[in-house]
DNA sequence: GCCGTTTTCGGCCCGACTGTTTTCAGTCG
């Protein structure tokens, strides 16, 4: 079976070896566009394409990709790919990924020397054949050197939960700077995502240059990659990408919204806004060439007739449409919730100067006078073993799990949790939809486990609460420190379009 | 390759930065 990250890969691969070959830009961004809404979607392809649904009624899908998904769900192959790789040789895909190096000088040094890889690259920059070529000075040949060394770090994302301290570090470094008036750290970071590329810092103030000068002395700025008059992008000793972006503060709510993006969200609005004759960009939503809004997000939706959207919404997930229809939830907030339903035993009383009203404790039958606690009983689903006095029977679904196992668990447990590990992509191949369906006729919920790396995808979650499966954020703390871990869970949720309602431990237990 | 209530051709988000030029192409986000 073929999964949507595979079916994402071929379409993107194809996207990469199109853009070597001098395709069409356009026709490359369609590939990496349908790629993008594979990967994104909550539905099963595989299945889709089983069931006869018409994958052309996706916006960005046509006729032609709408076949080559089919050709890849009901053969596990792709043709076209497969016929692009022997044109294309891989070394000049793995090019791509060297900061200075697109697809025009990859074409370029290919047609002049016929090199297809690496290690021949850095010996042709090396040995000064390069630089012969128009448009190749020293900077560039020492800035694919380097890239060709640094290929192997490329990729690497960082999980919210990892960047969270430093990113508030630097804002509140900026924060004291005479002059600045505004710091937001906008982009991925904002949206919650549960892993992030670089940061995207904009800042108003007096003076941007100063900031800057003062931004790339920030003692954990390893190394600086540009500096100009309204940007400027450090890398620091984690390898973090952080770019810092001067912002007028009439543009400000303009700037916000577009550096926050998602990408696919901000072209969406882009799109309504040139159906209304409007223009948008970074500096503010423009009609008849007159500035009508910029500086708030808040008038930057208004201007082209839509309500304020949350950062966690903000992926083109169909959350313009909802706002259109008045459909937006109202999302689930940390404050509300009312109890941890899964920490370790040895953590009761932190839990309850938390002020949590009820507690779930793991694989434990303790009760006390001073708090509601559940027992709660962990098990994998392969071994389910039902016992006396226990409130509830979590059962895990591991990664080797099929659709029998978790359909069989249904039957006995209170709450499923799908195993996942976001950094060695490691998650169970099922089949959600069918999952969800029978959790929500079997009243099982899901847990939502808030450990940074262990998250279930958000829009799987946005699926369960659309099949009406109910679901309980949880820290699974064995330490104290672990018990605040609840809000990692919280933003997966809000990204997963979760409110109050959808979340039961929001709610009074007895 | 996709898309369409100014539709079936001719657009496709668009601006900043760098390095190489001598007015701009390529890359990036």
């Amino acid at each position: 079976m073929v999964t949507n990250s595979q079916i994402a890969q071929m379409l993107s691969q194809t996207a990469d070896l199109l853009e070597i070959k001098g395709e069409n830009p356009f026709k490359v961004r369609a590939y990496r566009n349908a790629a993008r809404i594979v990967e994104n979607s909550s539905k099963d392809f595989n299945k889709l394409v089983k069931e006869g649904f018409d994958l052309t009624r996706l916006s960005g899908i046509g006729k032609d990709l709408s076949a080559n998904i089919k050709e890849i769900v009901t053969t596990g192959k792709f043709s076209k790919l497969e016929e692009l790789k022997k044109e294309v040789p891989q070394g000049l895909v793995d090019m791509l990924s060297i900061e200075g190096l697109g697809p025009k000088r990859i074409k370029q040094i290919y047609e002049a020397f016929h090199i297809t890889s690496l290690d021949e690259l850095k010996k042709y920059a090396e040995n000064g054949e390069l630089e012969k070529l128009s448009g190749f000075g020293a900077k560039l040949i020492e800035k694919i050197l380097k890239g060709v060394k640094q290929l192997k770090k490329a990729g690497i994302r960082f999980l919210w939960a990892e960047v969270e301290k430093i990113a508030e570090d630097l804002k509140n470094y900026l924060l004291k700077f005479p002059g600045v008036e505004i710091v937001e750290i906008a982009g991925s970071y904002r949206r919650k995502k549960e892993s992030v590329g670089d940061l995207d810092i904009l800042v108003v103030a007096k003076d941007y240059p100063k900031v800057s000068e003062y931004f790339i002395k920030y003692p954990k700025v390893k190394e600086i990659h540009s500096a100009g008059l309204t940007r400027s992008t450090v890398f620091l000793e984690n390898d973090l990408q952080v770019d810092l972006r001067a912002v007028s503060k009439d543009s400000y709510g303009a700037a916000l919204h577009y550096f926050t993006g998602s990408k696919a969200h901000n072209i969406e609005i882009r799109k309504l806004a040139i159906e209304k004759g409007m223009k948008v960009n970074e500096y503010g939503v423009y009609k008849d060439n007159k500035k009508i809004a910029g500086a708030s997000e808040e008038e930057v939706y208004k201007a082209v007739g839509l309500c304020f959207i949350e950062p966690e919404l903000r992926e083109n997930r169909g959350e313009i449409q909802a706002c259109l229809e008045n459909k937006l939830p109202n999302l689930v907030k940390l404050e509300e919730i009312k109890g941890d339903l899964n920490i370790s035993s040895e953590l009761i009383d932190e839990a309850i100067k938390k002020g949590y009203k009820y507690i779930g404790v793991r694989n434990s039958l303790i009760k006390r006078d001073d708090i509601k606690i559940f027992s709660v009983l962990e098990q994998n689903i392969k071994a389910i073993n039902p016992q006396k006095n226990y409130d509830f029977l979590v059962g895990i679904v591991d990664k080797d799990a099929s659709n029998e196992m978790v359909l069989e668990a249904i039957k006995k447990v209170d709450f499923l949790r799908f195993f996942r590990d976001i950094k060695n992509n490691i998650e169970p191949q099922i089949d959600y939809d069918l999952i969800f369906k029978e959790m929500a006729k079997n009243n099982v919920k899901l847990e939502v486990i808030s450990r940074p790396n262990n998250l279930i995808r958000d829009t799987l979650i946005k699926k369960a609460i659309e099949t009406g499966v109910k679901i309980s954020i949880v820290s699974n703390a064995n330490k104290k420190e672990e018990l605040g871990f609840i809000k990692y869970g919280i933003n997966q949720a809000r990204r997963g379009w979760a409110e109050s309602k959808d979340v039961i431990n929001t709610q009074n237990l007895t």
